[in-house]
DNA sequence: CGTAGACCCTGTAGTAACTACAGGGTCAAG
DNA sequence: CTTGACCCTGTAGTTACTACAGGGTCTACG
């Protein structure tokens, strides 16, 4: 399987591809006798693993260590649920920030509504 | 009033302050005789501005947009009305997707939980 | 045989929104 | 006169890619 296969069986960039090998995150490819990088289903399944992590939200260098931890025979049990656990509280945290944030912009908006027709009070307020 | 107390009185690092006047959002300080920026209660209000709009999740761009309008004489509410509105659906679009991802987080953590000894079904997942 | 087009390569620069130096100057107090 | 706190500019680093620039390779078509 060459670059470009590998990305549309996996719908993802050629760029980001070569990517994740520069950094050491996806195995080095086999290269052919003029160049071109060479995959097989091994490497496939590991870019799978390494798209999965990021739509989990996983940084890349949390998919580093999920990488390290799946490259154990037998990993540890506990090392996968602490990231997991981790990454579990790290988006609630966001959530709620972002709860907080919708809220204060729709107070905001409230006033825009209310605002006279002489000044914002959405702008006065945010100088201060 | 010097950069240093600005920073503190607007809870904001030095660095950023000069950085948001290279970049044309704060407007630049008057020079003293030694090279010194120096600012006074003008400066205070619109920096401000600017840390109040982006703790509500403001681009850049869009606080430009926003100093722009509390520059004109009498701002259009509309304009204010809709980057606020703008804003605030991509705030509930963010926490989405955010939640969709809690979801798939908790899902992955259960299966842990009643994972064998001998593999780990989280990784297997992953990897598709 | 030549060439057009699709594919591949490397390496560098750009993105957002800062942050962190390196390497210097200024100024008041001890 | 030197120590320390503050200030300056300019550049490089951060995250996780994306987008070229400037090339090489390979297959098909005329």
């Amino acid at each position: 399987m060459r670059i470009g296969e590998l990305a549309s069986t996996c719908d993802c960039p050629v760029e980001t591809i070569r990517y994740y090998e520069k950094i050491g995150l996806l195995p080095a490819a086999i290269r052919l006798a003029n160049g071109y990088r060479s995959y097989d289903d091994i490497h496939r399944k590991w870019l799978q693993f390494i798209i999965r992590s990021r739509e989990l939200g996983f940084s890349q260098d949390e998919v580093r260590r999920l990488t390290d931890l799946a490259h154990q025979k037998r990993p540890a049990c506990s090392d996968v649920y602490d990231l997991l656990e981790h990454q579990v509280i790290d988006v609630r945290d966001r959530i709620s920030e972002l709860q907080r944030l919708e809220k204060a912009l729709v107070r905001l908006k409230r006033q825009c509504h209310e605002g006279t027709l002489h000044d914002c009070p959405v702008i006065d307020e945010l100088m201060g």
